[in-house]
DNA sequence: CCCCCCCC
């Protein structure tokens, strides 16, 4: 959390009337004035920290995006005088920024960003209804909301895009996890909070973006808000599903959107938004505070509060506008499906994508929990000791079977004799890759995918025909796959060493493939 | 004082 100081002054006493002045005497900044750790904080705040690659969280929130927020020292350039709103007295403008609970002689000139509609609610603790609003200046943001009877004094007089001088608020600590606003403190509108139109509608900043770009998306968490432009690639169709938990139907649209970053993402809008959605394909859009869902590697979805900016005029906008109109149109865009360190949609695991090396160099499956991880690996050799074992034929048994005297085979579990078993694969293969070897056990249905047929028919072959079955180990022999492994720790003998069995094998397609590859090149920022 | 943000 950043230090801030608050200097709460509890008195003060007028030793002349002077007038309105800019300022009085020779103000000096109070972080300077403290001296020592203030001035090293200054200092380092002036290093270059940012890396170019690197999407950082903007302060302490779970807010990501390419922009510091703005420096403290803006904040007295935005101390102005503000004409007066109640008459007579002029009071100070404040910076969004500096508000907080501890002061409430305050007014912003803020826009409206934002207007929500109007939501009626009724809980255990009674009902009501309410209305938000995102209000920005040159400092920051800050959500507000009028309840009730400030709902109806407020609504119609707030319009969306328009300018206004705002004093008297409650200022609460903001409840982060519902807002995907920027700041500390959101407001409540009380029932002497004064809201008036400011003449001047020009000086105040359109809207604020910390845009992320869409390369660099998978780096930024499930569930966390971001900024984003991009250039509108597909429109697809409007269409309803019914959500799971209010069982009610909601429209849904699809866009695709690109950057120049040649990455493509999925951007789906709901409700009126995706009704109401006109835009063509070639369109530069900005969205801000949208949540980063992890469906297909990363996608976007949008929030009632988000919001969807058409060719802004904003110098991202043009550029995108002209790398896209010049070359973008007709290039091939990457996903972040199937990226290593994704989050693999089938199980929801972390799992990270492996070389053979890493596995040893990191201790993957060296700790208390299980390790899960994912490599591209050629089989090298096949163990033919226990390739597979004779298993009780009964529906999900696969207990290993026992063959009587009399040619039955025996299952402790089921108390039962089969005239014959069923065998299930146990095999243990060596892999390598461009950086080392590795064992891996792996079990029946990898086994299939692996020898292209059961352990059945392989023991079959065995026994009729030796020739044959060496050739389907050879056959399977310098095979190369996506393993999807667990490793667990296990001890053999006193040592401890990393069990890994493979959970899953798919062939390597090869377009994907060298899809991953560019973009691990891509990630040097070469 | 709401606080759900949906689907595959």
């Amino acid at each position: 959390m950043k230090e801030r100081r608050i200097l709460i002054v509890l008195n003060l006493e007028v030793l002349e009337d002077l007038g309105i002045q800019e300022k009085i005497g020779d103000p000096v900044v109070l972080e300077a004035a403290v001296g020592g750790q203030g001035q090293q904080q200054q200092q380092q705040a002036q290093q270059p920290v940012h890396q170019p690659r690197q999407v950082a969280p903007i302060s302490n929130t779970n807010f990501y995006g390419n922009n510091k927020p703005a420096p403290q020292n803006q904040l007295q350039q935005t101390m102005k005088l503000a004409p007066s709103s109640t008459g007579g007295h002029a009071a100070a403008i404040y910076p969004i920024e500096g508000l907080s609970p501890y002061q409430n002689k305050w007014t912003i000139k803020a826009r409206v960003t934002f207007k929500s509609e109007i939501k009626h609610w009724h809980n255990q603790r009674g009902e009501g209804k309410l209305f938000s609003v995102h209000l920005l200046d040159e400092s920051g943001e800050i959500k507000a909301t009028g309840f009730n009877d400030q709902c109806d004094s407020f609504y119609e007089v707030l319009q969306e895009g328009q300018v206004y001088f705002i004093s008297k608020c409650r200022v609460n600590i903001a409840k982060k996890q519902f807002s995907n606003i920027q700041n500390e403190y959101e407001l409540s509108f009380e029932r002497d909070t004064e809201i008036e139109k400011c003449e001047d509608q020009s000086s105040v900043p359109q809207e604020r973006y910390n845009f992320v770009e869409l390369g660099n998306v998978s780096q930024i968490e499930k569930d966390n808000t971001i900024d984003v432009i991009g250039v509108v690639k597909e429109v697809h169709d409007l269409s309803e599903i019914t959500s799971k938990t209010t069982q009610k139907p909601i429209s849904k649209r699809d866009l695709t959107i690109v950057d120049s970053s040649q990455y493509s993402i999925r951007l789906t809008l709901w409700g009126k938004q995706a009704q109401n959605f006109s835009t063509d394909e070639g369109n530069v859009i900005a969205v801000k505070g949208v949540k980063v869902s992890d469906f297909n590697g990363r996608s976007l979805s949008m929030y009632s509060s988000s919001t969807m900016s058409v060719n802004p005029d904003i110098d991202e906008a043009h550029s995108l506008k002209g790398w896209y109109d010049g070359s973008g149109k007709s290039e091939n865009f990457s996903t972040h499906a199937n990226i290593g360190g994704s989050l693999s949609a089938a199980s929801g695991r972390k799992e990270d994508r492996k070389t053979l090396a890493q596995l040893k160099d990191e201790g993957i499956g060296m700790s208390e929990q299980p390790d899960y991880f994912t490599t591209k690996a050629t089989i090298v050799f096949i163990k033919q000791d226990n390739i597979s074992y004779p298993a009780c034929p009964a529906e999900a048994c696969n207990k290993k079977v026992i063959e009587d005297s009399d040619g039955q085979w025996r299952c402790e579990k089921c108390d039962k004799s089969y005239p014959k078993p069923n065998h299930r694969y146990i095999m243990t293969i060596s892999v390598n890759d461009h950086t080392g070897q590795a064992w891996f056990s792996t079990f029946d249905d990898v086994g299939k995918q692996i020898m292209g047929k059961t352990a059945d028919e392989l023991f079959q072959l065995k026994e009729e025909n030796e020739q044959a079955y060496l050739d389907v180990i050879n056959g399977a022999t310098c095979t190369t796959f996506n393993f999807r492994c667990r490793a667990k720790q296990d001890n053999f003998q006193g040592q401890a060493w990393a069990y890994l069995v493979v959970l899953g094998a798919t062939t390597i397609n090869f377009t994907q493939a060298s899809k991953e590859l560019i973009e691990l090149i891509n990630a040097y920022g070469i």
